[in-house]
Order: structure tokens, then sequence, then C-alpha cells
DNA sequence: GTGGTCTAGACCACA
DNA sequence: GTGGTCTAGACCACG
């Protein structure tokens, strides 16, 4: 692992992954996560940033950390059950906030987004 | 003026709005921009952020610089009417890219963005 | 047991709570603790947590270890006496403290815990 | 200034001083706070360690950072009403809860308050 | 000049 | 062993 955006902070994307991870269950409640100097290692990163990812993902009550026991995926199903609605919410959000910025109506953003799903792209 | 977001770069926000003044047709092939300066005045903005604006905008050859004449939208009329479809394309794939990311398929990206739209949130 | 705050360490909370059991008589002059390693199980923690716990009431006078045979609360009841009134009072001296800090004068302090307390918070 | 207690990282007891700043006055709604590195040279402390207070502060909505300009009190001044307010409550709240364990009632707080603040002690 | 991020490496408290 | 804090010093984006 070696290879990051340069237009988001390292640790933002990390704790964006790691939301990723638990949503797709592949992480599960109350699931402990690496420490964050084998996560350091793994993603060839300085443990610094990853304390960062994990702080940030603390705040929003999606980890909890136990004093000299690791990082663990809260056990508070709510907040998980939450989470990728959360997600869902923001990206189309943002996505039709930039849309009606460069002027489409509604009607347009869903018949371009459904001329660009039927040719299959992007879902090969 | 003096609003901007803060989560985006100030010369990225205002190249989003010169290039939505000219998908607009407000700024047609050729026209003359104002000078640095002006837009830095009527902006409420430092004159190096219009730079870096501008910059961003001639490196998309979108605008061209003459010296000693001033900035102008560019004459290739072939760069200026793709803009919009160019604009909605790349809005679009990165949507449809995260969600793809967080297991959503074609159907319910869809129907998320139609319950979204439908609310009539994003459009008051 | 398994529940501790997080502000706090482990350690400490344990020794305000083994605190409490001698202000309220629960454990009495010379009596003895139980083992390290019984406490360690009763809680549910690990066992360097109650070494450091009883280090920080023997750092305190409060309890006496006798090599090979135990822990034991002190026999010196001048000690444990003013216990009670000791904690009360560094409790009240940190937090008119901190009310100065912010401006307060003594009726406002005043006033504010009556408010408080006749709300009937923190007495549920 | 050199001088920081050890049982709270320096980083929020550096939170702390400027939330008291704010309360007092001596710092308005909308005035700009030291660059962070004239605060790192005199409170003699390593920029990143600012750098996390006032990061701490502007989740708070204390504090707002306009880019490469520096950073700023709010201008929300409800948030800043609100701030003595909520820092008196959080006082009152961590005192009554440790009196409360210690096994003290309503009543015999506010007496032992009365008793020590009419001793004049901690008003001198 | 401003704040934001990152690395390298250290020390500490906690379990 | 774990996470939390701090320093030192670097580079970058932004205005």
């Amino acid at each position: 692992m070696d290879e990051f955006d340069t237009y988001k902070p390292i640790y933002l994307q990390l704790a964006d992954r790691i939301k990723l991870l638990i949503v797709s269950q592949e992480l599960k409640a109350g699931e402990k996560l690496p420490s964050i100097r084998d996560m350091a290692i793994f993603y060839n990163v300085n443990p610094n940033t990853i304390q960062r990812t994990y702080s940030e993902l603390e705040r929003e009550d999606i980890l909890v950390t136990k004093r000299g026991q690791g990082t663990f995926v809260t056990e508070q199903k709510e907040q998980l059950a939450d989470l990728r609605g959360i997600l869902k919410e923001e990206q189309i959000l943002m996505f039709v906030q930039e849309m009606k910025e460069m002027g489409y109506n509604p009607d347009e953003i869903i018949l371009g987004l459904q001329h660009y799903l039927k040719k299959g792209r992007g879902y090969e």
C-alpha cells in the first residue's frame, strides 16, 4: 500500500477507507483494528498519521479506544447502521450541489445519470 | 462578494464561477475578462488569488493571456462547446465511483437520487 | 465489575472506590484487603492495575503492605478519620479555584450550585 | 511562560486558557489570535502543539481559521455567549459528581461550600 | 506570512 | 504491548 491522492490529506483518505470497510461489513462492531504501529507499516506511513485517522474516527463515534488494549469498532450498532446512510447522503448532497451550480435541473441530473449507467460504464 | 466555502480553495471556486459564466454564455468566446486587479477588488480577494484562477483556466485551455492586452476567453469554440458536457461527465463519474465503492448498485443510486430530489431539498 | 470512565485512569478510579469503602466504614482500620490477584479477577482488570492502585494508596499512607502477609488498611486512625474531610476540602478547593478563574464571585458560585441541585439533576 | 501541569495535555491546558481569555473578554469576537509560530515561541512550545490547540477550539466552534490569514475568535456571538455558561455547568457537574460519590448529600455540599467561602479562603 | 500535513523519533501512562 | 503527547524540522497550499 503506497498510493494516495494529493487532493485530500492521507489521514482522511485512510478514515474513508476504514468507513468503507465498516459499511461493507469487512470490519464488524466491536472488532479490533490493527495497532497504530502495524497500520503505519502496512500503509507505509508515519504512526502519527494513523493516530490522526483513529482520533478522527473516534471523534465521529465510529471507533473507540481502550487504554493499553487497542482501538476497536464501536459496539453501538446504531452508529454503524447510520454510517452507510450518512455516507450516501453526503455523496448525493455534494453531487447535486455541483450539478445545480452548473445549471442542471433535477430531471436533467437523473437523465444524465441514467444515460451514464445504462452504458454500463463504471460497473464493468 | 465575500462568501466562499472553506472546503475548497478560493481560486478554484472562482475558476468554477468563470466556467459557469462561460457555459451560460454570459462570457462568450474571445471576450475579454476584467483585469486581475479589478477582479480582485470585485471579489474582495487578494490579486494573487485571481492570478492563480486565471493560470488554472489557462492550463485548461479555457482562457488565453495576450501580453499587454489582458486575459480572454479562448476563441477555440470546440473547447467551450464541450465544457458543459465535460464538467457534467466528470461529476457523474466521480459520484458513481464513490457510490460503487460503498456497495450501491445502479438502481439503488438512481433511487437514492430520486428520493433526494423529490423531497425538494437542494433546490429550494 | 467492568465499567470504568475513560477520563481517568482505572487504577485511580479503583483507589477512589477503596477510599469510599474506608470512609463508609465498610473497610475498617487494620482490615486486610483482598490479594492483588483476587482483586484483579473481581474487577476484571489486569493485576498490574491493582498493583498501581495499592501503591498509590500506600503513598498516601492509607494502606500498608506487610511482606508475605498482604495489604492492610492503616492502623493509624488519624489518617482515616480525616480522610472524608480531606477529600471534601480538596474537591471544594479545586472547584472554587476554577470558578474564580472564570470570574465568578462567591455568591454566584453558591447560587449556581443551588440552582443546579434544586433541579434535582445529579441526584436522581 | 513555561509551566504546565502534568495531569493534562499541554494543548488542552492552552485551550482552557484561551477559553478563559474569551470568557473574560480579553479576547473578543472576531479578534485575531497570534500566529501559531508566535504562540509557540511565547509559550515555549512546539508549533504542532499550538496547532492542536487551535484545531480543538475550531472543532468546538470557538475559533475559525481563514486560509493564509490567521486564526480568529468566531464572530458568532451566540457561541461565545454560551461559553461562560457551558464552562460553569461543566465545573459544577464534575464537582457534584465527585461529592456525590463521596457520599455527601446536596445540603451538605452547599453547607461545605458556604463554610469554605465564608472563611474568605480562595478569595483573598 | 498564514495554517495544514507529514515524517522521524522520543517519552510517557496504561494494561 | 497499547495509544497519547510532544519535539524537531520539513514541505505544501493559500493569500
